[in-house]
DNA sequence: AACACGGGGTA
DNA sequence: TACCCAGTGTT
């Protein structure tokens, strides 16, 4: 099926797409790749970690045969890191089930971890053709103008009324094309703030934009803003070395390394708060020293006020041998665990400060 | 339907 | 600040 107005998106997109690494490829594995990374993620930020992830995972057996630890440190400073850990499990599932192939099939490729309504569609009309809708925050600010949906884009049933609207114009032979050349065209001209409608090639379709309402349309309902949450962190150092713990593998963070962390509820001191939190987490007694740094770290749904603090060995409290969530690094180690942005700067602060190497 | 889940760029 | 980004999974 298709129309003017799928001919007019079309043409402009072959013309004006812009070059981007994904785009120099029919690997599904490749293609895959780059969408779960553009989750959420703008594409100036995926395509330094996209090129060394093809670097260092040039095929889905060699995701696969990884550590997990190796691709969360892949992985390190993109955010939402369930997307790393079920990429990965995805890739042993593709290998283990379907000998390495990425299945030519929208409803098995759906059902890998990670995979959900977008995903699927982008990579199963990207890599394989299939005209399936692709919607995805751009194509929901897209549609909402062109169609002057008042509806608030936020809500889940909107999403599914956009896919059935846009599954109407997908053409048989250039689904990829044209999901990308919706989104190309929210990403390019019909921005969020202040639309470019005089280059806009479906201008004439555009129902906001007769109504002289492109700059209300998409409505949004107000989300929550980050809860304020105090956390300490424990510095703790012995014989030139930091004692780095590995977090849980649900929640936030999961599976990343952190200097070993308690939440603060107030009340007592924080330097004995710190100092029962990691006797209770860690069986380790420390004595607590002074503030190293203060960092401040805005998450999506929560605001921390981390106080790290510089911590040893009590004395003649045992050290903690290194195991599998536990583990001594000197400074110039750090680097080879992933570490979460709000750490990174405790890092970096230790190492300003002048911790030996 | 609502919420958890990162990090950074932009106005 | 506030917004928002080529969203998914869980509850």
């Amino acid at each position: 099926m298709s129309s003017d107005l799928t001919e007019a998106l079309l043409q402009w997109y072959r013309r004006h797409r812009r070059d981007l690494p994904w785009r120099q490829t029919r690997d599904p594995y490749r293609i895959w790749v780059s969408e779960v990374m553009l989750q959420q993620t703008r594409v100036e930020t995926v395509i330094p970690y996209y090129l060394r992830w093809l670097e260092r995972f040039p095929t889905v057996a060699d995701l696969a045969a990884a550590p997990e630890e190796e691709v969360l440190k892949a992985w390190e400073g993109l955010g939402y890191y369930s997307r790393a850990r079920n990429l990965h499990r995805a890739a042993r599932e593709v290998v283990a089930r379907y000998g390495g192939a990425i299945p030519d099939d929208p409803e098995a490729f759906a059902r890998l971890p990670g995979v959900g309504r977008y995903t699927a569609g982008a990579v199963m009309s990207i890599a394989f053709g299939r005209p399936l809708p692709a919607v995805d925050g751009n194509v929901l600010r897209v549609m909402s103008r062109l169609f002057a949906v008042d509806e608030p884009i936020t809500r889940p049933g909107t999403r599914r009324r956009v896919e059935a609207l846009v599954a109407g114009f997908i053409p048989a032979d250039a689904a990829g094309d044209f999901n990308q050349a919706l989104m190309e065209l929210g990403a390019t001209l019909c921005l969020p703030g202040a639309p470019d409608c005089p280059r806009c090639p479906v201008a004439a379709w555009c129902r906001a934009r007769a109504e002289g309402r492109q700059q209300e349309l998409p409505r949004r309902e107000a989300k929550a803003p980050p809860r304020p949450e105090t956390v300490l962190a424990g510095v703790i150092e012995d014989g030139g070395r930091y004692l780095l713990a590995r977090r849980p593998r649900a929640g936030l963070l999961g599976g990343l390394w952190e200097f070993p962390s308690v939440p603060f509820a107030g009340g007592a001191a924080p330097e004995a708060a710190l100092a029962e939190g990691l006797r209770q987490r860690l069986g380790v007694a420390v004595a607590v020293g002074g503030l190293l740094t203060r960092v401040e770290h805005v998450f999506s749904h929560r605001r921390w006020d981390l106080l790290a603090f510089r911590c040893t060995l009590a004395p003649g409290s045992p050290r903690p041998e290194d195991r599998e969530d536990l583990r001594w690094l000197s400074p110039r180690e750090l680097g080879a665990v992933p570490l979460p942005a709000a750490f990174q700067k405790v890092a970096a602060a230790l190492i300003e400060r002048g911790a030996a190497l």
